[in-house]
RNA sequence: GUCCCCAUCGUCUAGCCCGGUUAGGACGUCUCCCUUUCACGGAGAUAACCGGGGUUCGAAUCCCCGUGGGGACGCCA
């Protein structure tokens, strides 16, 4: 069997979707797992809602899910240029063709394909007018994830508009004979569009390629699919709120697609070997961002220090608090070190550490109330105070013997301290163990902090 | 309105093709354990075969009809 070639066949008219992702995704993976080669094609024809902006997102936003391409734009191929916008002379080619087959006519200037089949006129409902249908024999599609689908296309369509530009029904077509594509895999809102596409196939009398119509994803709340503005839809937006990219995708391989077992978190390459189109579901599923969120924890966890501490400095570069937090690189480190094991996201980060990187902190009067009830504890903080001076600050232990020490000198326990003195230091009741707080904060800060709460 | 697709816990899903399971896992929620807080982790609980017919000794699984959900019906893609 010759190579598989698939495309992602996206038109930047929008921002880069959870949707659009998973369609590249899928198509990625076919052609990871098969060994073929894995299109870029830019769907750009509508000259009107365009925008570059929105092509340099799409770029980045596959790479940043690694999902690299073999041929396309700016890494070309041995199929010409990839962008529909650059693709013209090719257009007209293929118009020809159709039109010495006789199987277009002009109409209000624009070019209309001709269906093969007895005309008759009938008036529809929904667009409130009378239109000519053609009686056609049924297209059968044998789609690879749904089975065998029947579909009769029976009004002849547009393929090149008044303006003179071909429209997306005609240039896919063309683009999908162009550059060889053995498997349409592509979202399940196109499955009504392929009968048309399977007319134009057979008008140029070339083969038809395999069709893969994958489910839809559905927005997290409300009726519908997840379209560009709901809430979540946006790749950019996980970026930007620090989602670990590996999180992500593993997240939307598991979106319509799992490997029958009880795998969850697997590695890419894994998922690239058991990857199949008849493994993926037929229905529609909802996305549920609490679910990433665990999954984004997950690969946090197990992320080795340097790798945390460097995601996490690029993270902070791009968030107001970073100015503060990276201040000082020694210490940023041993924050993140602390912070690594607690946290679900980045996005917790700025709020979690800030304590760490400022004396102006915040403290939680409602967490100060339930604290401060218990009484006494100003007590517990000159007792410690005191000790500061003395106390040995060099390691977690040490500081966690010399409060245990005191404690014990009072016949108290070290949970007697540990509350209010995390909330003296930290404003909140949250956080890592106090003695690694000590220690990364040094005695200078912790005593000052100290005191600072004991008089307020 | 017409056409097409789909249907297992609240959500993602395994099981369906090749009928016989205490219908499994994960997220969420709740409880307990661990514990110097908060997380993590561990143990448990919660919760589903859309409805009705049929076929069959037996149906989540096969068939039909409803219902529900989704999509398409542009000189958008």
């Amino acid at each position: 069997m010759s190579q598989v070639r698939v495309r992602f066949a996206p038109s930047p008219t929008g921002f880069f979707h959870i949707g659009s992702a998973r369609t590249a995704l899928f198509n990625w993976l076919y052609a990871r797992h098969t060994g073929g080669v894995f299109i870029l094609r830019i769907e750009d024809t509508d000259k009107e809602r365009n925008s570059e902006a929105f092509l340099n997102l799409i770029y980045d936003s596959l790479r940043w899910l690694g999902m690299n391409w073999d041929e396309g734009p700016q890494v070309g191929g041995a199929f010409g240029l990839y962008r529909q916008s650059e693709r013209g002379a090719i257009y007209t080619e293929y118009l020809e063709k159709l039109k010495a087959a006789g199987r277009t006519y002009e109409k209000e200037g624009a070019i209309w394909f001709k269906l093969i089949g007895d005309r008759y006129e009938v008036f529809d409902e929904h667009r409130k007018k009378t239109v000519t249908k053609v009686k056609v024999a049924p297209t059968v599609i044998e789609d690879q994830i749904r089975g065998r689908v029947e579909r009769v296309e029976d009004e002849d369509f547009v393929i090149v508009r008044s303006d003179g530009n071909p429209v997306f029904h005609f240039v896919n077509v063309v683009d999908d004979i162009a550059m060889k594509i053995t498997h349409v895999i592509r979202g399940e809102d196109h499955l009504s569009n392929t009968s048309k596409h399977v007319e134009l196939f057979k008008a140029f009398g070339a083969p038809v390629p395999a069709f893969a119509h994958i489910p839809l994803i559905l927005k997290q709340n409300g009726p519908g699919k997840m379209s560009k503005r709901d809430q979540g839809a946006l790749i950019e937006e996980y970026q930007k709120r620090g989602f670990l990219p590996e999180a992500l995708v593993n997240f939307l391989c598991l979106l319509g697609w799992n490997p029958k077992d009880d795998r969850e978190k697997m590695a890419i390459a894994d998922v690239i070997a058991l990857f199949d189109l008849p493994g993926v579901n037929q229905s529609n599923a909802r996305f549920d961002e609490k679910k990433l969120g665990h999954m984004n924890m997950t690969y946090l966890l197990e992320l080795p220090a340097s790798e945390f501490l460097k995601r996490a400095t690029a993270y902070f570069q791009t968030q107001p608090a970073g100015a503060l937090a990276l201040v000082n690189p020694e210490l940023f480190r041993e924050v993140m070190l602390l912070a690594q094991p607690k946290i679900k996201g980045f996005e917790e980060l700025p709020a979690y550490t800030a304590y760490f990187f400022t004396e102006d902190f915040v403290v939680d009067p409602k967490v100060k109330e339930k604290i401060m009830a218990k009484g006494e504890l100003k007590a517990r903080l000159a007792e410690l105070i005191a000790v500061l001076p003395t106390m040995d600050f060099s390691s977690d232990s040490a500081i966690e013997e010399a409060i245990k020490a005191l404690a014990a000198g009072k016949g108290l326990g070290f949970g007697d301290y540990q509350a209010v003195t995390r909330l003296a230091i930290s404003g909140t009741n949250a956080g890592p163990s106090i003695t690694s707080m000590f220690r990364v904060l040094e005695r200078e800060r912790v005593t000052a902090r100290l005191v600072r709460f004991a008089v307020s």
